[in-house]
This record gives structure tokens, C-alpha cells and sequence, in this order.
DNA sequence: AATAGAAACGGACTGCGGTCCGGTTAGGGG
DNA sequence: CCCCTAACCGGACCGCAGTCCGTTTCTATT
């Protein structure tokens, strides 16, 4: 006579096996990428180091890029972690204008770190995974906090379009690739943008 | 005795087999396209619908994307006529802030006929395409047209993105897609780029 | 016209992403 | 404690992108 109502209830939670499995792969995803490259890292692969069939990395992650976006989000924690409680004046505490240049210089870096398992999770840091959202979500409330009006989505996407790999690619080849030429046009974008 | 120095003349050109078998190629892949839709344009499939082998496919484009990449370019030929001869406000003759706005609404209508195609050439309009290239060089010239100063590529650059296919899919599914807010939040992300 | 060699051809072959379904297991109710 | 069912597991299987190499075709030269 409980539960009549799980109408809107989250979807039934994952069964323990489900939730160790995802763990291991998670786990092989990260160690194969960190031993022998992103390349290295077939479904075939990340299964066997897992100890686990095939078919339970497709039940888990849906395809090989959103097992890569998963790997991704997990090593963007730290990031997050650095933005909500960090030091100035990437973290709170600074002007919403150095936050956002901070930000900026940081995701180019970042971005520029992880280039390759970026284009295996799909060119974008896969627009739908947590990761993204939550940057994006961030620059809206910086731009907010700036006193920015307008559809602030788009102005924030479009704040951090050229610093995704796609946009930044004919470029990113090179090993003298112009991080502090790029950063200081990405500002005055900024600045436009907010009509500082 | 000629041809002592052909140092940095243009890579010999293409035999003429291959040229035939290029626009083939190129025929096929639009009827496929056309019929049964872009699905449909397996690199087999296109081989034989040209009487061609599959090796030539790849020898002519470099992958399946570089094929859709050459389609789309092909189609785009007519959008490029308009602009540099067309009728005002997209062609030449009107002021250039009417021209640029024109070229956002004409960009996003293309992009949305060809959302797709778009999508199997890798994404954008597979930034590297003949096609992408000569928009970008446009909208460089009309924001120097409209007094614009600094990086220009990459404003040129964040300009277009929030017009391209993956900054827009998550909407881009339903059918009631905002054409006209999205223009509207796209016509002040402008203004604030020139800072009229 | 004959020839040589560079370039292009074609289709069998490989490897990987993704699906499918018969068997197994977790875990709540009796 | 046992049973029932829904959820999960695994790995054989499939289709397609991309490669490889022996064969054919073009074209410059004589």
C-alpha cells in the first residue's frame, strides 16, 4: 500500500551490479587512456581491462563517446571544485570580470590539455554532458552578475565557442600554438560581449 | 630540357580518369542523398551507385566525411552566387549592417535545410570546406566594412558559431524550432560585436 | 605508333562500433 | 528462506569506414 503513487519518482535506481560495472569501466577507461592514449581505448579494449562483455559498456555509456564524456566529466571535478571553492580569482571572492577572464584562460588550458579525449567524446566537451552544462551555467551567472542582459544562454555559448577544440583546431596541430595571443582576443570578445 | 625547376608549381594535376570519376562520384552521392536520404550514402553504396570501386571513393575524398563535405560545398554554390551578385540586401548594394543581418537569417535558414548532411560532414560545416571558408571571408570583410577592429577571424568566427549545427542541436530536434527568437538573440550578439 | 612509368583503379580484407538474445543474478514479497 | 520477475550480463554477430596491393589506364616522350 506504499509507493502508489512513484508517478514522478526518479527512474528506478540502478541495480548494484550496474552500478560496480560502471565503476570498473570508468576505472579501465581512465588507466587505458592514461597508459597507451586515447586511441588505445576500443570498447573491445576497455571491456576486457574491465573484466566485463561488451555489451555492458553500451548498457552503461550508450556508445564509445559517451563513455569518453563520462571519463571526461569525472576529471573536470577537480575543476568545479576549484571554481565553487577555490582560490581567486578563478574562485569566488574576485570581481565578476576577473572570474570570467580567469575562467576563460583556465578552460583554454584545459581544453588544450585534454584536446584529444575531447574529439573522442565529439569535438564539443559533448554539449550534453554535465561538465559543459555546468560551465555554462557559471559564465551565465558571471555575465548576469556583470549586469548583462539579453538571452544570456546564447551570449554564454557563444562566449565559449572559440575556445572549444573544433573552433580552435587549424591551430591546435602546432606545437607553438599562441595561447596568449588567443586569450587576448577571446577578451575583447568578452568585452563586447558584456560592453564593458 | 623544360621543366628543370617545377619547384613550387601546383601539384601535377589530376588525371582525367580521375576527374571522371570525381564528378561520378560526386552525382551519385546528390541522387543518393536525394532518394533515400543521407543515410543511405555508405561509402559501398556510393561506389556502386557509380560504377565505381569503393577505393576510389576514398582516394578521391579521403573519408566518408570529406565526401559529405564535397556535397555540401557543391550545394552552396548558389548561396555564394548570392551573396556576391545577388539581389540586396544579402548581395551587394545595401549597407553593411543590413548584409551582415541578412547573412545570419540566410546562414541559418541553410543550415537548418541541411542540418543532416551538415552532420555527417563532421559537424560543422566542416570547417576546412571551400564552403565555410568563403562565409567566414565574408562576414571579415563586412565587420571591416563596419569599422571593426581587432582579431577579426576569430569575431568572424564566434560570430557564425552559435549559427551552426551542434552550438544549435539540442533545439534543433523539435519541430517548432524559434527561427525567428533565435535570430533575434543572434541580431544583438552582432550589435554587441561591431559595439554599434 | 610504340613504350615506359607514374598514377589511378577495384574489390577483397581488416578492425571497430554497435546490436541482439539466451542465460544469469539481484533483491523484494510471500 | 525460497521464489519470481525484472533488470542485467556477455560475447557472438553484423554493417560500415577505411586499407592494401596486384592490375589497369592514362599520358609524356621519342
Amino acid at each position: 500500500m506504499v509507493d502508489l503513487l512513484p508517478l514522478v519518482g526518479d527512474p528506478p535506481p540502478e541495480r548494484s551490479d550496474a552500478v560496480r560495472n560502471r565503476e570498473l569501466l570508468l576505472r579501465a577507461a581512465h588507466a587505458l587512456v592514461a597508459r597507451c592514449g586515447v586511441e588505445a581505448v576500443t570498447t573491445d579494449a576497455v571491456a576486457t581491462e574491465a573484466g566485463v562483455g561488451k555489451g555492458t559498456v553500451f548498457r552503461r555509456f550508450g556508445s564509445r563517446e559517451g563513455l569518453m564524456t563520462a571519463v571526461l566529466d569525472d576529471s573536470e571535478k577537480a575543476w568545479q571544485a576549484a571554481v565553487i571553492s577555490g582560490e581567486p580569482p578563478l574562485g569566488p571572492g574576485a570581481p565578476p570580470w576577473d572570474r570570467l577572464v580567469a575562467l576563460g584562460r583556465s578552460r583554454l588550458e584545459t581544453t588544450l590539455l585534454n584536446a584529444d579525449l575531447i574529439r573522442a567524446a565529439g569535438g564539443f566537451g559533448r554539449r550534453s554532458g554535465p561538465a559543459h552544462l555546468f560551465t555554462v551555467l557559471h559564465v551565465r551567472h558571471l555575465l548576469r552578475e556583470l549586469g548583462v542582459t539579453g538571452d544570456l544562454p546564447m551570449l554564454a555559448t557563444a562566449l565559449l565557442a572559440p575556445l572549444e577544440v573544433p573552433l580552435l583546431d587549424p591551430d591546435l596541430r602546432r606545437a607553438d600554438f599562441p595561447v596568449d595571443r588567443v586569450l587576448e582576443s577571446w577578451t575583447d570578445l568578452a568585452r563586447r560581449i558584456v560592453r564593458e
